[in-house]
DNA sequence: ACCTGAACACCGTTCAAGT
DNA sequence: ACCTGAACACCGTTCAAGT
């Protein structure tokens, strides 16, 4: 499209690089998104990327977090359930603005930072709200896919790890960086086993979020509740 | 692998090119599942796969279908709540015992008959519960990726549609096949306005199963909810 | 009429040769 | 030391040539 204009030619870096990924696949896919054609659209040597990026999985991580950085923060103003129903709608609309973020970031097989870092301000703001470790973990399974467009499960399963000692340290460093994902992570459960690394019994969550659904649809039923009677705040376009 | 075994010199159709795909998605991964690599697998030259599939993108429906078909029918012994749990749960071993399916049900951009044969069914068992048309089409939306590991709203957006005689005989087609689903599309808002076609509000939807579950998550706030004290059907192995 | 080998237009990434 | 063209080992699919 654009071919190498003067603005292409000032030096690459990562952020401009990642821009021009995220730029090319809002508009023409992300199918057709590939290191030949972005070298193209930056006018520039295919090889050229690669000083920025390992690989294509890399550059497809740091186009997760742009993304993810496009989350509002917080509103500090508003109860615990009305700030995550906001901050959760502002995830939403990053995700529309982007209709390939949603699989891009499913993909991940690793959490990249910004998600971590937006993981862990969630559960920063249940904790506040008076909701308790173990409840709050709970809950950030069952909203699961709704809370970023993809299922936590997903970062379970995964390399074989490196040794003790890195791992350990590892947990150090992330326990300092995403303090309220680390208090929910080595909560212990009522067996007296602590649960840090595998961790989550995944059928359990999976029926918590399923049987919280099940019984708000049976309320509403006896309730006779109707779509018309309930308030719309986004009417239809 | 197998390299043209006698079994692979059986004359191959539509059925034993599938099976072929999902055993080789389930040894390998969805992403070493190539054209060329599954004609090899079965002994056959790459050309000869074209003649039971179209292209790739059907050959993943096929996939696709092929998993959703062993979801289990539902249980006609159990209420309906019961029910619509069992079912789901069993789609959900389905979908675990082929790592590579919810990927790829996601990314399908049209539904399969399959896959609609089953929300028929899904819808059906709703109606039969007692819940309204209008209460079911919502509670459809909210359960979401819950319910097969995708979200139906990537059925929406699409091709440009053929003319209007086609679709109108497409439509009568569909309601012959898929009753329920036809009732539940074929429903009039308050408006009155018909909302085949485009239909949902699709932010209406986020926010009403967003707002079941943080209603659930402050009912369980409320009560001092803790896991301990829940029933685990399903003790961690 | 059917089947298929070769070819086309792509990939992501390696690597050795050039400066 | 840095940069990059050519090459490698793949893709999905077309198409014309062979039977």
């Amino acid at each position: 499209m654009t071919e190498q204009s003067e603005a292409a030619r000032r030096p690459l870096n990562t952020d401009r690089v990642l821009r021009a990924a995220v730029a090319l696949a809002d508009a023409t896919g992300i199918d057709s998104l590939s290191m030949r054609r972005l070298a193209q659209e930056l006018g520039v040597v295919p090889m050229a990327l690669y000083k920025h990026v390992a690989n294509k999985e890399e550059l497809l991580d740091g186009m997760a977090d742009v993304v993810v950085g496009e989350i509002d923060p917080p509103d500090p103003d508003v109860d615990w359930k009305g700030a995550v129903r906001q901050r959760i709608l502002s995830a939403r609309q990053a995700l529309l603005r982007h209709p390939w973020a949603s699989r891009v970031i499913e993909s991940r097989t690793r959490p990249t930072p910004a998600t971590l870092a937006y993981l862990d301000s969630m559960i920063g703001m249940f904790r506040a709200g008076g909701l308790s470790v173990d409840l709050t973990h709970h809950v950030m399974h069952a909203l699961g896919s709704r809370v970023l467009g993809f299922s936590q499960e997903l970062f379970d399963d995964g390399a074989p790890g490196p040794d003790p000692d890195t791992q350990a340290a590892a947990l150090r460093e992330m326990s300092r960086r995403y303090p309220h994902i680390a208090e929910v992570a080595s909560r212990a459960d009522h067996d007296g086993r602590s649960v840090v690394g595998p961790g989550c019994d995944d059928q359990f969550e999976f029926e918590f979020a399923l049987d919280l659904l099940l019984d708000g649809f049976d309320r509403l039923r006896r309730q006779g509740w109707s779509s018309t009677t309930t308030q719309r705040n986004h009417p239809r376009s």
